[in-house]
DNA sequence: CTTGACATCCAAAACGTTTTGGGTATAATA
DNA sequence: TATTATACCCAAAACGTTTTGGATGTCAAG
């Protein structure tokens, strides 16, 4: 079998506790006997058993993240560069990530969520794509569970998160598109129990505001973020009697499905229609014409969460527990150009 | 703290032997007995302690896969899907994923494997994008260590794995380009060390050769099976003094860079030049025009992998230890076209 | 009444660490 | 010489399960 620490204490005739200390860096063990030791378990290859470290300690030096959604729901960019993030950050900071699915509200994330505090199988849970009432969220602060969120909700709770001010990105959105002669725009969004759907929904309509122009109903279609509900989603909203000259899009994969409604109905997109997404993934970078986006650093802030849940975890202060980012306006062909009157 | 075994053997006056035995759905524990502890453990919120049982039962529950790479490399839509199969497949077998990420053929992929192994974190180990020599797959089958993989290496090892015939595969794409015409097809591939490269490079030749097409060692680039190794290869093809008018690419992601470099070109994808990829993930039913693909059932290998690899860890014989799968040709508009002359 | 068979239950060991609370030399100080 | 520091080491407890190998009681058969 694996070798333990008793062996490697056996073949010193020293204690295990002695092993262990050395190993462990105290400075209660002489400097020759430590190189003796760690020479020797590098030898015989002692790696800690993680389930024995682990019940002693109550500490399992892993993160939990549970997909919400099944693939191939998940399998959108936003989710690949997060986990990336996360994975990457994780593995600096000599911890483990792990990973389930579980569609949004189902029984399914509630035994996740409740399996994974209970059996104290990870140390902190990181939370992403939150809902306005989120569940999640209170029932982690309740069990006083350590946990971070990419974005917000809408419940008297306090938690470190970092979030985009996706409101504001959609604002400045909407003005570039009114600048170059746009009246008739419209907006494919998510389900609305989502926040991102709220505050993307809001921007919109701020920024249609601000340009004076009335909100009209009937150019606000739900999809689900994906460039299939993106398809369909665009393909309804330009077979209206008189169509938008302009479709803003919750994210990039809808963009990517609202641009292919259009190449259907052969509009040349940056010139008859303008469509624009959110997310600045690569993806957006690759499309014909490439897409106009909101971009966020989503790779980043993957990073910065785990760095933050760390902190939480280790009852450290948080320097700054909410941060909250612009996100950048990237320009392209999609929407670049003046509309002809 | 939380609730233990402790706990709810003495609220009920019952050993702990008990209590373990009931829930566990052993039968030598009454009926009513067996009730009562499953009532009043739920009532308690019990939930056994991973890190106890996993010590005590030599056996973690958890399989690990530890991505190929860094961001945005892994950010491929291969990956994602296949993150998702393994997700999902795990959690229906009631096992939990554990994910890092380390660049190939580094200390810290070695670091990792050996960490995981010897210190009997996961049970087993999902392995992709194999390489020629993979020093991983020789690493697990030495010690003994389950494993399973997609796809082969050049070793002489036994492991279950599933993989695709994707020199069959190409073979078939140019078959379907020389008919349409095309003599001089140029092909982008990955880094020599992936078996993936030698299939589907081989594959190319062959297919080639079939047609009586003499190899030209000019028309083949290595690039990194990303969009943007895509773009500079297509450019460098697309550059040359005498162009070539179909260019197959090792992966998707790949074709969509050199659908990019010929748009710079204004070249007409689909008119003046075909382009295809491999993989037939959904990004690819959504390029401008459509991409022609080999498709691979990437979710469902991975959730087979899992099914596999649970089996290897419980000592169970393999039905089907070495599976191969044909790739389906998809073809699309971006090489549905015949040549003029 | 004894003996088995059967149905229930349980004490204690084991899994492999970390940590607590000393213990034993040796050297320095009084 | 006796005392006190100092440096180094260790036995044993604890973490929370699962599993082994009985123990106890009841009931039917001999």
């Amino acid at each position: 079998m694996a070798v333990t620490i008793h062996a490697v204490a056996k073949r010193l005739r020293l204690s295990i506790t002695t092993v262990s200390r050395a190993l462990d860096g105290y400075d209660d063990v002489a400097a020759k006997t430590r190189g003796r030791v760690i020479r020797t378990a590098r030898e015989m290859g002692y790696v800690p058993s993680r389930a024995a470290r682990q019940l002693r300690r109550q500490r399992a030096d892993i993160i939990g993240y549970i997909i919400p959604g099944r693939a191939p729901y998940f399998t959108d960019p936003f989710s690949s560069e997060f986990i990336a993030g996360l994975g990457d950050a994780a593995t600096s900071q000599h911890l483990d990530l792990l990973i389930s699915t579980a569609p949004p509200d189902t029984d399914a994330e509630r035994d996740t969520y409740a399996r994974w505090v209970n059996s104290r199988q990870v140390d902190g849970i990181v939370l992403n794509r939150l809902r306005l009432k989120d569940w999640r969220a209170k029932y982690l602060a309740q069990n006083d569970f350590p946990f971070v969120a990419h974005g917000h909700t809408h419940l008297r709770l306090d938690f470190p998160s970092i979030e985009m001010d996706s409101r504001a990105g959609f604002v400045q959105l909407v003005k570039h598109l009114t600048e170059r002669g746009h009246r008739r725009i419209a907006y494919i969004g998510a389900p609305s129990r989502f926040t991102l759907q709220a505050e993307r929904l809001a921007g919109y309509r701020i920024g249609l505001a601000d340009a004076g122009i009335a909100f009209d109903e009937s150019l606000v279609v739900e999809s689900d973020l994906t460039r299939t509900g993106g398809l369909r989603a665009g393909q309804s909203l330009l077979d209206l009697p008189t169509r938008p000259s302009a479709i803003v899009c919750v994210n990039d994969h809808t963009a990517i499905g609202a641009m292919r409604a259009a190449r259907e109905r052969d509009l040349v997109i940056g010139r008859d229609l303008a469509i624009a997404g959110y997310d600045g993934t690569e993806d957006s970078e690759h499309t014909d014409p490439p897409l106009t986006t909101l971009k966020q650093p989503i790779y980043d802030t993957a990073q910065r969460l785990v760095e933050m849940l760390l902190q939480r975890i280790e009852g450290q202060p948080i320097a700054d527990p909410h941060i909250i980012l612009q996100p950048e306006l990237m320009v392209r062909a999609s929407t670049d150009f003046q509309l002809s009157a």
